[in-house]
DNA sequence: ATTAATTTACCTATCGATCGGTAAATTAAT
DNA sequence: ATTAATTTACCGATCGATAGGTAAATTAAT
């Protein structure tokens, strides 16, 4: 079929948001071209248009969902109370969870970083500096920024895998009061 | 080729060595039959013969890698001192990083948990809660023996990920005074 | 007429899995 | 002690499905 009327909306956005989801859920190697074509109402020809290979794709959704996520942090910066920023950012984490099942984009893709494409582990490596940085700074020490951004991601996969998403809350209600203190 | 003589050694015993260490490297959806078969020095359809299943493989690996596991943890047990036993704990997962960049074998199929045959995933449940469970009689509370888990899962995927296995000692040295006080 | 966005139709590589076959080891009957 | 029957542990070839990727045609807007 043919390019879109101008009043049709254009594909791009959908194969991301699409992608991103698949990602987040079965990881880089575990989603395909035609899936994501699939769901979106396309042909995975189509996805190569915009993006050439699968690991231009990839780094696309990272980039997108690093700025997301950078942008909710900006937000959450706003929150006085330090340990209301820290379960702030736990919820971050917990609504993934909730949101389809899904893992972070780059904790997932943390998980494949052996058989990643050099630019879709530099988005991910990014996301982890960037993200702990915000945390350094919410919590003016690097040492616990450290320690509670390693339990966030650890916390979200393994209470994934458990079905359990309330672990999260655990997590951060254990730990929040020994970070702050 | 013929069934070995009986001075030979079996393959077996390689299959599971080699699969555990892709799939630790690699995960379940990025390794192949093929990959193992050629490192082993056999053909697919042989391990075809042992594991009928890619399932049955990994359910393989992932029992025996839970019992070895459980192993070390018992061993971890004779050590007097709390702190010092968390210590090791931690020492376990940089081990792992430190042998061929690996992950936990558990933790990286807990990140696949979504396109996981059921019984491979029932493995990784079962080792988190035995590993849990080892972490509460050690700590003798539950809460700081979840969050603990989850800080070591989690600092394991994402110094892989940096390439800074120091992180996980990081990680313990930070959180390790904080849950034995 | 040109350009942008998409489809159709295809390619090669690899995947997990299955096939028939075979030599060595084992077991059971004589 | 031989031997016949069976099992173990493999191999080479191949299956259908699916992977990522590409070239050419088509259509819509400018």
């Amino acid at each position: 079929m043919p390019r879109p009327r101008k009043d049709e909306p254009s594909k791009l956005e959908p194969i991301l948001e699409i992608a991103q989801r698949l990602i987040q859920q079965r990881g880089y190697n575990g989603f395909s071209f035609r899936e994501v074509a699939s769901e979106v109402g396309c042909t995975s020809a189509s996805i190569h248009y915009h993006f050439p290979t699968k690991g231009d794709l990839a780094r696309a959704v990272a980039a997108r969902y690093r700025e997301a996520f950078a942008s909710r942090l900006n937000d959450l910066s706003a929150v006085p109370e330090t340990s209301e920023r820290l379960y702030g950012f736990a919820r971050l984490f917990l609504e993934t969870l909730e949101n389809d099942r899904r893992l972070c984009l780059c904790g997932i893709l943390a998980s494949e970083s052996e058989s990643l494409p050099p630019e879709v582990l530099a988005e991910a490596e990014a996301f982890f500096a960037e993200t702990e940085a915000w945390l350094s700074k919410t919590l003016g020490d690097a040492r616990p920024a450290k320690s509670f951004l390693a339990a966030m991601e650890g916390a979200l996969l393994v209470a994934r895998a458990r079905n359990r998403p309330r672990e999260i809350d655990e997590v951060a209600a254990h730990l929040v009061p020994l970070i702050t203190t």
